[in-house]
DNA sequence: CGGGGCTGACTGAATATTCAGTCACCAATG
DNA sequence: CATTGGTGACTGAATATTCAGTCAGCCCCG
């Protein structure tokens, strides 16, 4: 009986900061996310924020699991039955501009991992899910004959490295290295079809 | 006549500023690499920072140069001459304590070139450069017969997107990716060998 | 009229940056 | 040789600036 769909301020307005958080670090940068940023790129005031969060960490931690959850979906929304529409899912033929701020958010909340125990944690289950959403998708190909059989870690482990590095590439460099890529994923996996 | 391997004090200095940047930064993360931070990991005052750099943030500027250089030493200290060899000299089977934290730092600096143009020009440089030296080395496989014709650009632009991925990977989880990424690789590389 | 959502002005601590001055060393000069 | 002046590397303390976090109170709706 509790209203889902209600007009709930509180959960609308926590997501309006998400959206601002993700544009300030989008345009800012990891290095400039300030509170004052996020602010500027939020409607409301500085002090909200500290209404609805008690501290910046806090809020950054709720914003991390926000921007991975955003990530996911790309998964969700095309419906991903192969490994073929696993990579195209991730590494799309077309540029969308949308995408672009989003890998270079992304990123760089991810770099901070490299020095932050509870990002780690985080990231390490994100590529975990990510792998073993891999793994089962080659897994399903091999059994329907779309694939040769493989040395399924390997390859699981492979392609998302690549597809890591594409977005990695893609995020900080002038060059667009995500088509190549693309091309050369497909080359590969196109090999690796049922033409023992 | 000029000598140029005297002890020369403000290139010596300058060199310890570097390291002390490198050992602020793979223990600090870029969020907490203050010039205090730094100052700490080098032996003479926080003053001399400012003496021999106008800004902290000219001191980065000269930092991610000296990153990049580092990096490239890995190509050059192993003769690297095949395609294998530098997936070999990338994706090292051994741990190496010292080269992840370097990793560290260098995924770190990448990351920032999402949202800094001048480090993402550096970035991009470097970007091209390692592709080049890998197209070089694919195309010297092929015409050696180690190698079947493949479309060169996709290839290298694969391989690099999966070293620089592995590479973030690493650096941000818990779980030793290197291995099994290189283990798909060397299969890859292997498939492509000259049974046509 | 009471409480939740919200604000602008403010504060203290952290941080970058400056600066006056020390010290070792060198070169010229009487 | 002793003195003088000059210079570059360097320092400690002071200053300027940025930024997370606080607080007293407003507004509006039930």
């Amino acid at each position: 009986m509790s209203a889902d769909t209600s007009s709930d301020d509180c959960e609308d307005t926590r997501e309006a900061i998400m959206k601002a958080t993700y544009r300030a670090l989008r345009d800012n940068g990891t290095a400039d996310l300030t509170i004052q940023n996020i602010a500027d790129e939020f409607e409301k005031s500085k002090s909200l924020l500290y209404y609805h969060y008690e501290t910046k960490d806090d809020l950054l931690v709720e914003f991390l699991g926000w921007l991975i959850d955003r990530n996911a979906e790309f998964l969700d929304s095309d419906d991903v039955e192969t490994t073929v529409e696993f990579v195209e899912a991730m590494i799309p033929p077309e540029v969308d501009e949308e995408r672009a701020g989003f890998r270079a958010a992304f990123v760089q909340m991810r770099a901070e991992a490299a020095s932050d125990p509870d990002y780690r944690e985080q990231f390490t289950l994100y590529d975990r899910l990510f792998r073993e959403t891999l793994v089962e998708l080659i897994e399903r190909d091999i059994e329907a004959g779309r694939l040769r059989a493989v040395d399924v870690d390997a390859l699981a482990d492979v392609l998302l490295s690549t597809i890591d590095g594409a977005m990695l590439r893609y995020a900080t460099t002038d060059d667009d290295v995500m088509p190549t890529t693309r091309e050369g994923v497909d080359r590969l996996l196109a090999s690796l079809r049922g033409d023992e």
